[in-house]
RNA sequence: GGCCUCGUAGCCAAGUGGCAAGGCAGAGGUCUGCAAAACCUUCACCACGGGUUCGAUUCCCGUCGAGGCCUCCA
């Protein structure tokens, strides 16, 4: 697999450091407040690379964080007047429901730095026992960024580039602007931990640095590991920082670390950026409650990785009826006469190698709907097309989409099968639904067809609509 | 100001130096009691101006526009 690497700009072949392992650290958010789409999205494609490469039979260990403790944190905390890390723990537990509803796996592994203080501070000693950091009279310790000749490598800057506009702070007592805090020592009433320094908690970057190492780090690996991704805002200057870090810690200039570096386009609304200010911040929760979590997967693998994707009524609505357009590709109708002729060993061939080419999602998702449409032209000549549904079933799960989840339910004697799952929407009154479609049933048996619409609009009024099949009756949520 | 992306049909969005994927929407048709679903047909002068080339949407330069980073950000 060919992964783009932002480190060199290149397409990289992806090569285990470990043979037939693979290590991936996500960075994951800050939860001083609610989740946004664009965090579902950053988190939706490093859930597919991962479902890929496990489906290509690579062990995944598969690492993402949560920044518990920090500046951000500790404001917000101030103006609600909360504790800053109950303030983190309701986030996260809010964030962590979301993420199940977007069919998000959970990751091996998901730190927190207020948790592994420990190893954060074992690795602020080695860099600054390496000489690549170093301790104010306040207790505060800092990196000092100028002892790193190759400083900057990620982001394709150098030290007088990002120079320019940087000043010093009142109060500070940094040997250089650029340097940045592992360490910083508490004010009254912060979070705080005892450290050699004195107490205080970790700088913003340190904490990935110290807990990739923790976990993806590896005797057979060494002090390196495969993936490290993220969204592209985060190149500069938290990636760089943790490649600073790690490798200061390790004393070494070359590269190691994170072998291959990852990065996601950001998400716009009606393509504008998406801020505060404007108000036009979509939450995970707005997201969920508007639109399928295959309908929200879908429309962040329409677009690749790296591009930043533009959000609008109208793509969710074409996202919700493509996920549907797949969904109906896996119905059962009609009793097969004939063979299959699909070559599903052809489209799962030219699946792969959409996503062996940097994890080309849009290219993969249009080999899904030419599957789709073979089938459905397949199914109405008689075919048998279990085999192909069920490619396309598994190729879609690769994906992460979980297609249709019907339920059948047994009402009032009567077997009628309900899909609910592909809109994420409840389906209510199933009893009233349930006797009316079978009122629908005898009317139409006996061409009362005045009758039969009626109900249909009685089903309308109940947020479903019924659409005849050879097998009876199929109840949707309405549109 | 510096570094870096991107500008493709009504909308979302792939992609390639040699007649431009896919989805949604639209139009016509088949099927259906009617619908729905499905199938068939149809729908693009690839921001603009130069250049390189037998040939550029794809490479180079410029213009305009959008976005990211340079301070917190998925």
């Amino acid at each position: 697999m060919k992964l783009r690497n932002t480190m060199s700009g290149e397409l990289e072949e992806l090569v285990p450091v470990v043979p037939g392992k693979i290590g991936i650290y996500v960075c994951g958010v800050t939860p001083y407040d609610s989740a946004h789409v664009g965090h579902a999205m950053s988190l939706i494609v490093y859930d597919v690379l991962v479902r890929y490469l496990r489906w290509r039979g690579l062990e995944v260990t598969y690492v993402s964080n949560y920044t518990d403790v920090d500046d951000k944190l500790i404001d917000r905390g101030a103006m609600l007047g909360v504790d800053p890390l109950e303030l983190a723990n309701q986030n996260i537990a809010q964030w962590e429901d979301e993420q199940t509803r977007l069919g998000l796996m959970k990751p091996d592994v998901r730190p927190r730095v207020t948790q592994e203080i420990g190893p954060i501070i074992a690795m602020t000693q080695e860099i600054v026992d390496h000489g690549y950091g170093y301790v104010t009279p306040s207790g505060d310790v800092y990196y000092r960024v100028r002892a790193k000749a190759d400083y900057g490598k990620l982001s394709h800057r150098n030290i007088e580039d990002l120079r320019t506009g940087t000043r010093f702070e009142p109060g500070e007592e940094k040997e250089f602007p650029l340097d940045f805090a592992l360490w910083k020592s508490a004010k009254p009433g912060e979070p705080a931990w005892d450290s050699p320094w004195g107490k205080g908690r970790p700088g913003w970057h340190i904490e990935c640095s110290a807990m990739s190492r923790t976990y993806l780090y590896s005797a057979e690996g060494g002090e390196r590991f495969d993936i490290h991704g993220g969204g592209l805002d985060l190149i500069f200057p938290h990636h760089e920082n943790e490649i600073a870090q790690a490798e200061a810690a390790a004393h070494g200039e070359g590269q190691v670390f994170a072998r291959l570096w990852m990065h996601n386009g950001m998400v716009q609304r009606d393509g504008e950026k998406m801020s505060k200010s404007i108000g036009n911040v979509v939450s995970a929760a707005d997201a969920l409650e508007r639109w399928s979590p295959d309908a929200i997967r879908l429309y962040v693998l329409n677009s690749h990785y790296r591009a930043a994707t533009n959000l609008t009524d109208e793509a969710m609505a074409a996202a919700t009826a493509a996920v549907r357009r797949l969904a109906n590709a896996l119905e059962v109708r009609g009793s097969a006469t004939a063979a299959s002729t699909i070559d599903v060993a052809d489209t799962r061939a030219r699946f792969v190698e959409a996503m062996e080419n940097d994890l080309g999602a849009p290219q993969a998702l249009a080999v899904l709907f030419e599957l789709a449409r073979t089938i459905n032209r397949a199914r109405d000549a008689g075919e048998d097309v279990r085999d192909a549904q069920a490619m396309l079933r598994e190729l879609a799960g690769v994906l992460g989409l979980a297609l249709s989840r019907d339920v059948t339910v047994q009402l009032t004697g009567q077997e009628m099968r309900v899909e609910a799952g592909t809109l994420g929407v409840e389906i209510t009154h199933q009893e009233a639904i349930a006797r009316l479609v079978a009122e629908r049933t005898e009317a139409r048996a006996s061409k009362n067809w005045a009758r039969a619409d009626e109900i249909r609009d009685e089903l309308d009024a109940l947020g479903v609509m019924v659409e005849d099949t050879p097998q009876g009756p199929v109840v949707r949520p309405r549109r």
